[in-house]
DNA sequence: CCGTCATTTCAACATCTCTTGAGAGGTCGA
DNA sequence: TCGACCTCTCAAGAGATGTTGAAATGACGG
């Protein structure tokens, strides 16, 4: 991930629909929602869903796939991986601080 | 990092200017550097550099404290940890895929 | 082929955000 | 105190972004 692409995801975050739907498909796992479930359930009409689907995609943190007549969308956890590795990629130049807490946030988590 | 705080952090990150000042104070280490310094070596003027210092201290992501007459700006490591961990909160919901490429990202970190 | 369902596209509007330049506020040395 | 230095504040304009509702597209079953 370089750093436009960051932007781009950055850009993608900082609204209140889109950071509830990246939430909701990294939740979702791997098969992903149909389009329509994820506009109700963050609140959302057709065309906004879609807005902030479309956008999100772009930034390249989700993918999408048709399935008759619904289209998926699913979390491209690569590339929200891809961002937490940019969020950490300076921070070991003679300086640990950013890392040590990163890693224990991290350490914490089960997996 | 409650959801609120994380909107204003990425939307405090998803612009050039700030972004690019907040990698150079990650780097630049916990004494920081002053707001002069900064934006001559992101290239904004002291209006401009202002303005975005002033977001990403709003946005709790930088610090600031005077020194006589300049006015020093640093990292807020926590704050970037807790965006971390915010990124990778909801991810071992049963689906590890994002935390598997974001521990190998880590592992590559060399602190 | 037709009606229905699921989603996207479009244009218009309101709103937020960034940039710019001029000026004001502290801080220090002489 | 005066002048120089460093930074912030302010108002105005340009541009980007989000919302809305109506219309268009594509897919399926009868």
């Amino acid at each position: 991930m370089d750093e436009t692409q960051a932007l781009n995801a950055f850009a993608a975050l900082s609204q209140e629909t889109r950071l509830q739907i990246v939430r909701l498909l990294v939740k979702a796992g791997p098969d992903g929602l149909a389009a329509g479930v994820i506009g109700e359930a963050v609140g959302a009409s057709s065309s906004k869903a879609s807005f902030h689907l479309s956008h999100l995609e772009q930034a390249g943190l989700i993918t999408s796939r048709r399935e008759s007549r619904s289209i998926l969308y699913s979390a491209a956890y690569p590339a929200l991986a891809g961002l937490v590795g940019f969020l950490m990629r300076d921070c070991c130049q003679g300086h640990p601080e950013v890392c040590e807490p990163a890693m224990a946030a991290l350490a914490a988590c089960a997996c």
